[in-house]
DNA sequence: TGCGATATTTCAATTCTGTGTCAGATTTGT
DNA sequence: ACAAATCTGACACAGAATTGAAATATCGCA
């Protein structure tokens, strides 16, 4: 759970492996895909944290990739960071448009897209770059798997540090109980929603500490959310 | 508050003056400081949305920059997109590790800088990246799930927000009871027309905040719309 | 003024959330 | 491996918030 997960999209064979040994190495979970509709199976069944993205791949183009994963609810808000040939820049900015978090230009030395990679991560999912996570007076080490409120060390239990976690990297935002579900338990867990609400309760029992107020807000009819103080 | 602010630190200023110039009418509010020093000192006073940073500055390097506006509280959480020239490898995974979010090589187009500002605010701060609905002085956010007015946070109800974000999608028109019916209640909705006027009631006094007027009209024999302040 | 239309108040029904508890599953410590 | 401790998911009921309708008061305009 701490190994980000990547997908790397990419047809040349020789390039494709380089990567992967060398983000392997690094820590990382890669799986390889050289097809376009291979990648979004892949990315739909088991979504990656990352997903590294080639331009130029046969059949499906790298564009219509992108925007099919940001279409599936699943891959909607996985980042993509996108190769490009060196002098396209409409490439670039059509990317970037198209909802791609990033892109760097062939050549490339796998030592800049290692930072590139870790660049998009630690602001997309700090706590996937080993760093704590902060919002409002709480404070997330995802290393140590602890969260304290204002220095205090909370007790916490594994479902409810998911869900802190999951709510941390996603502040204010409101989800619903299906889209917890998802998240935290898994896609395809069967689980009741109303059980999202125990869990919820728990968690604020957790997390309560003397004269703060509860940051976990109630959207009546819609889910919740954090509402850092 | 809803135009993003930013902070250009540059010292060509040729190129500070075009920057300045294209940011400013795509809607951005533009400061530029030429040195680093300065550019700290702004920065600590009246926090940026977002820092552009060019990595070759006088004085203080721009690596120096980076780092200290992630050491000052205020600033440690303001993304930074750094100007590296074209062949410096070393100073991008330098910069990127120390912090910044994002960097472009010279030469580039202010168009892909624009697509890059906007790219980094939209994962940063949604709410500043147009993801807003805004009519007059009512602000929804549909991520939050909340509306404010004159920065006052709303307390609403699911029908009444609902009601309030079809009204701010639709400023200005008028629409019949039947017509709201279908559009905030649902197609084939069974409900007295009548019950319209009821929570139209309750979303005035929702949205009611002191020295504001209403800005939902009443058309007579027509139905309601809403007349942005 | 009188009529049609809208505003406001009130209330019961309904929907949704909070919480205590339990049995089974899992983990922990020895 | 065994027993204790903890964690999970489900359920049920109480309580809170929301909803729709009906009744009554006001308003706007010919």
């Amino acid at each position: 759970m701490s190994t980000p997960k990547l997908l790397l999209v990419e047809d040349d064979t020789a390039l494709a492996e380089l990567l992967e040994y060398r983000f392997e190495s690094e820590g990382y979970d890669v799986r390889v895909s050289a097809d376009g509709d291979d990648a979004m199976m892949m990315a739909s069944e088991d979504p990656p944290d990352l997903v590294i993205l080639d331009w130029m791949i046969e059949g499906t183009s790298g564009i219509e990739v992108c925007r099919r994963l940001r279409r599936d609810k699943v891959t909607a808000h996985v980042p993509i960071i996108m190769l490009t040939a060196r002098e396209a820049e409409d490439d670039r900015v059509r990317g970037l448009e198209t909802g791609a978090d990033d892109y760097i230009t062939k050549p490339f030395s796998p030592r800049e897209l290692l930072a590139r990679v870790s660049a998009v991560l630690r602001r997309v999912r700090p706590a996937l770059a080993g760093e704590t996570i902060e919002a409002g007076d709480l404070r997330l080490d995802p290393v140590a798997h602890r969260v304290e409120r204002r220095g205090r060390q909370l007790q916490i239990g594994p479902t409810e540090y998911r869900l802190i976690k999951f709510f941390m990297e996603h502040p204010r935002r409101v989800f619903s109980r299906s889209q917890l579900l998802d998240a935290v338990w898994g896609t395809g867990s069967e689980i009741e929603e109303r059980t999202v609400d125990v869990h919820i309760r728990r968690l604020r029992k957790a997390i309560a500490v003397e004269n703060t107020r509860d940051p976990i807000r109630t959207v009546r009819s819609a889910g919740y959310a954090l509402e850092p103080v």
